[in-house]
DNA sequence: ATGCATGAGGA
DNA sequence: CCTCATGCATA
């Protein structure tokens, strides 16, 4: 028991009473979150019901080339995200969008013509001459009714999801972080392009870098925009996901899906940029999450050892590590899942290719050197 | 910026 | 159970 279990999460009724002094003229609120139909109460998981000798004998070795060995150059940065204002208020938004589209590309299954190694962490954010303007505003408002019975999603085909024959598999998965386990080119031979098609990973590396800069020169935080996506798609992101996408900490198909979103909000962030729109924020009351559980520094090494050893523990073995480590066999087994999705990140960690034999073999002293990204 | 967590969807 | 997208809570 190494962290409380006492949650006394109930963030009822945000006193934040700070909205902004703008005065505005249609004052439109958006009192959403609408996802409270299952107010399902599982705090406890301690039934492991162990009874699964599975044994996974999955192992994504991926005789991958990488060819260079990593020569990020150490980007000087030096900057920090200057945030106007925001963000420091504590009310919580929660998205009423609890659906999640995934608008795979009709033939996504080998857009595998990356590097996937060449992410240079060079996050050399560029100097911010001053935010101007550091007020949230919103755009137009519109705000896609999130059905109460009925989700509804909208779907802004803009390429065509029309695609239904066929399934298009995942992209090659277990590739150890490898989203490219195919050295397949993009026919046409230039690996030019703007977007709509697949884009590549070194397009994708530079939109979020244009993107994180022209955001903090329109004075956005990643939170606003996270809002701003929802009220113009209906999809609402948090502070958390327009981060990683602009550290590159994504799977190279959620970069893929979320490009063409954030691509669009710059351009109306771009056009609205100077009028006087407001901005709203949607508080909504917190779940009843388990509290986040503190796992010692200590107890992170033994986990990291095992997980050399065998990415992909079966239930039996989870329950024993649970047991030595004195963790829940739950904290454990998302511990291993969440490794595991490290590792499938385009943004490299510890500095190991998945493509060396060594990737699981036996290279203990190896791992720490986290992602240099500022 | 990131660690732990939830959940949907898929074998 | 897993993967994968996503986020609350936190350092």
């Amino acid at each position: 028991m190494a962290t409380a279990a006492s949650n006394h999460y109930s963030v009822l009724t945000t006193p934040s009473s700070a909205p902004p002094p703008h005065s505005e003229s249609g004052s439109m609120q958006q009192a959403t979150a609408y996802r409270d139909a299952h107010t399902l109460l599982q705090n406890d998981y301690t039934l492991p019901g162990s009874g699964h000798p599975l044994s996974h004998a999955h192992q994504w070795i991926t005789a991958l080339s990488h060819g260079d060995g990593a020569p990020w150059p150490s980007s000087p940065l030096g900057d920090q995200d200057v945030k106007p204002i925001l963000q420091s208020d504590r009310e919580e938004l929660q998205n009423a969008a609890s659906l999640q589209q995934q608008q795979r590309h009709p033939h996504l299954a080998h857009q595998t013509h990356h590097d996937a190694r060449t992410w240079r962490t060079s996050t050399a954010t560029t100097h911010i001459p001053g935010m101007a303007t550091s007020d949230g505003q919103s755009l137009v408002y519109s705000q896609s009714g999130f059905g109460l019975g009925g989700p509804e999603q909208m779907h802004h085909h803009s390429l065509r999801d029309e695609d239904h024959h066929s399934h298009s598999p995942h992209l090659s998965e277990h590739g150890g972080g490898g989203q490219s386990s195919l050295s397949h080119h993009q026919h046409g031979g230039h690996p030019d392009h703007s977007d709509e098609d697949t884009p590549t990973s070194d397009d994708l590396e530079q939109f979020a870098k244009q993107f994180k800069q022209r955001r903090i020169k329109l004075g956005f935080t990643q939170a606003d925009v996270g809002l701003a996506l929802g009220t113009l798609y209906g999809n609402v992101f948090s502070q958390t996901t327009i981060c990683r996408f602009e550290a590159l900490q994504l799977s190279f198909k959620n970069m893929c899906k979320l490009k063409p979103l954030l691509n669009k909000w710059l351009e109306e962030a771009d056009s609205t940029s100077g009028s006087p729109t407001s901005l709203d924020k949607i508080a909504a009351q917190g779940r009843k999450r388990k509290k986040r559980t503190s796992i010692e520094v200590g107890v992170k090494g033994a986990l990291e050892s095992h997980f050399l050893k065998s990415p992909k523990p079966g239930a039996t073995e989870i329950t024993s590590i649970a047991d030595s480590l004195q963790l829940e066999k739950e904290v454990v087994r998302v511990w291993f899942c969440n490794r595991r999705q490290k590792e499938k990140r385009m943004t490299p960690i510890g500095g190991q290719l998945p493509g060396s034999e060594d990737m699981y073999g036996d290279t203990p002293p190896h791992h720490g050197a986290q992602t240099p990204v500022q």
